[in-house]
DNA sequence: GATGAATGAGAATTCATTCAT
DNA sequence: AATGAATGAATTCTCATTCAT
């Protein structure tokens, strides 16, 4: 009955201008000041204009959390594809510059039904893609040194590594170093020889 | 010069009643919907009388934030005092019941300096209290099998426990069982023969 | 980068009808009572509308200044462009109309920088411009009469009119009288003797 | 009907603290920033009690316009009992130490009637004294020379007076040293021979 | 495509005042 | 003589959203 909002082109230059905007207020000021018109004035663009592109401010969100989702993908599959997958894994959990946001929106996720099924949606999308390469780089040597499977190695590493990143964002450092070190020996011994 | 900010007595009824509700509304809708309205009408209380105790809405968080801080510390000493230390300890990070509103304080540690200071405070008391029973317990098998020190081990066990907590609580469990028995496991092999 | 804080049209009818309303209650009820909600009141519009065109209320307050002394300079221009210019500008320092607008922006400026900077800058040059008006009319035989500079004399017109005025509002007349005689004496004996 | 509300007694230390609070508070923050609690917290008190000795706000104005109108009137006591009556009279006039306050009243009777009559009550009577005493110290030459009557040249000299002060305190200065000479130089031709 | 105008709701505070103790 | 608790009203400002152009 009620014609369709949304007019704005996601291919617009507007459009994406928007969402980095958002994507910088989420970051900087977090996902409780990201309003539109905080949105507009980072984006040097009206306040109304957001509201062109995205009916609601909750559209706003949902479209940062999926460009940020694909580019979270691209991300693992480059690292998946590099030379040392394994490696490269474990530098994706533990880089601090997607982190933030990640938090942002996990809080948000509280009381955003909207914003909670997508990020679920996408976990467990790329929990599985990380365990399939997981199972074909180490899984022998994680089933028998650790009797973990490859989700439940993917669990550890990615717990591990969203703790250093999150307390090493507020300035906590204590025993991080050395948890950093003892994840680098665990690879070198669940890894291929050779590598 | 200044008379004291706080002006209610820290032992009222009402004090304690707005505290609970607070918490309440941190823990259900997030912390960017605890506002004094909300939290009086959670409380049923006038909002002006959440003034009248707490000045400014970040002294509420503030208060939430140090009876939650004051709690989870006994939780851990009831923790280390336990028959079972280590296992009451990986417990407690691996509980739900805590976890969403101190996620709550973390994502607003990002935009609230004096939140901030005080996590990062509590937090590495936290630590260094847990590393001193980690090494009293297990420091020696600790540092034989791992390689890691006792502060280290408790960033990882936090760090997975944390993980599998939050991702539980939005409905993430792949690989989440393994994990868990991982972490029984690992620590079954470090603790001393008898327990 | 940050977009103009002021959003509406200067030359919206809009704007004028606040500024008329504040400018109505400051001078009826004095600075502190020109709350955005009476302002809004006494334009017979909703009180979120003075904020869409003044984002804060000392935006209020600047512009009905910077309006009301646009119009001083109209009068005191129109003043010195007179046959009778030196009569015109004592007729001009001792008008009641605009006084008491300017004595609460007066009262105002000594706790809103913004506001006294305004008036500084404007008194310093509607002095200016008095004096060299005045140099030109009667500077000799100030000088000569009186041993008074034109902004010296432009200093004690200011104040005894200022002082007529704003004692005539609070209904003060003892010797207002006579003061007047003596100025207008005054002006008689220093201007050339056809005028 | 009602009981007599005032209850503390106008003798007691805390009465004193408290007007001197809010003539502080006043000063430099302006009227409107007076309030109860305000002043309360500048006297070290709790807001209760300012009202427990004066039942409204507006009675704490009163108090310390009545209590700064006594100490004026001393002032010009001693002035006009010194040995120089007429310049002590003229530096009462262009003293800044008072004038604040006393243009917060100003601004204050705009829209109290309670302290506009007492400001207009004690303007008239402080004028007649001086008066008074001008007519006996000066009167005869004051006539012959300017035409002034003493209740017009009080006029004249309170106006210019506060105008000194007035701009003085904001930061203008033009043409200010030479209003002050000629005001000097009147006097000295005013006065007999041997002062 | 874009934007200015408008509005109702709700945010954080501040305030004067009352009242019971 | 003093004060802690409470409250309703007011203040400034921000927001999401709608709508006409």
């Amino acid at each position: 009955m009620t014609p369709p909002r949304r007019i704005g082109l996601d291919t617009s230059a507007t459009y994406a201008q928007i969402l980095d905007a958002a994507e910088q207020v989420i970051r900087d000021e977090g996902y409780a000041a990201a309003s539109s018109r905080r949105i507009a004035a980072r984006a040097g663009l009206k306040p109304s204009l957001i509201h062109y592109y995205f009916p609601t401010t909750d559209d706003v969100f949902l479209a940062v959390f999926q460009r940020g989702a694909a580019q979270s993908d691209a991300l693992i599959e480059a690292a998946l594809a590099s030379d040392d997958p394994m490696r490269a894994l474990w530098r994706f959990f533990s880089d601090p510059s997607r982190n933030t946001l990640a938090q942002e929106f996990v809080a948000l996720a509280n009381h955003r039904k909207a914003i909670g099924t997508q990020i679920v949606a996408h976990s467990e999308a790329m929990r599985a893609r990380q365990a399939a390469m997981i199972e074909k780089l180490i899984g022998k040597s994680l089933e028998v040194e650790l009797g973990a499977t490859p989700a439940g190695f993917s669990v550890i590493l990615a717990g591990i590594g969203r703790a250093l990143v999150t307390e090493g964002g507020l300035g906590i450092t204590a025993g991080h170093d050395n948890a950093r070190a003892c994840i680098e020996a665990l690879l070198q011994r669940l890894l291929p020889p050779g590598s």
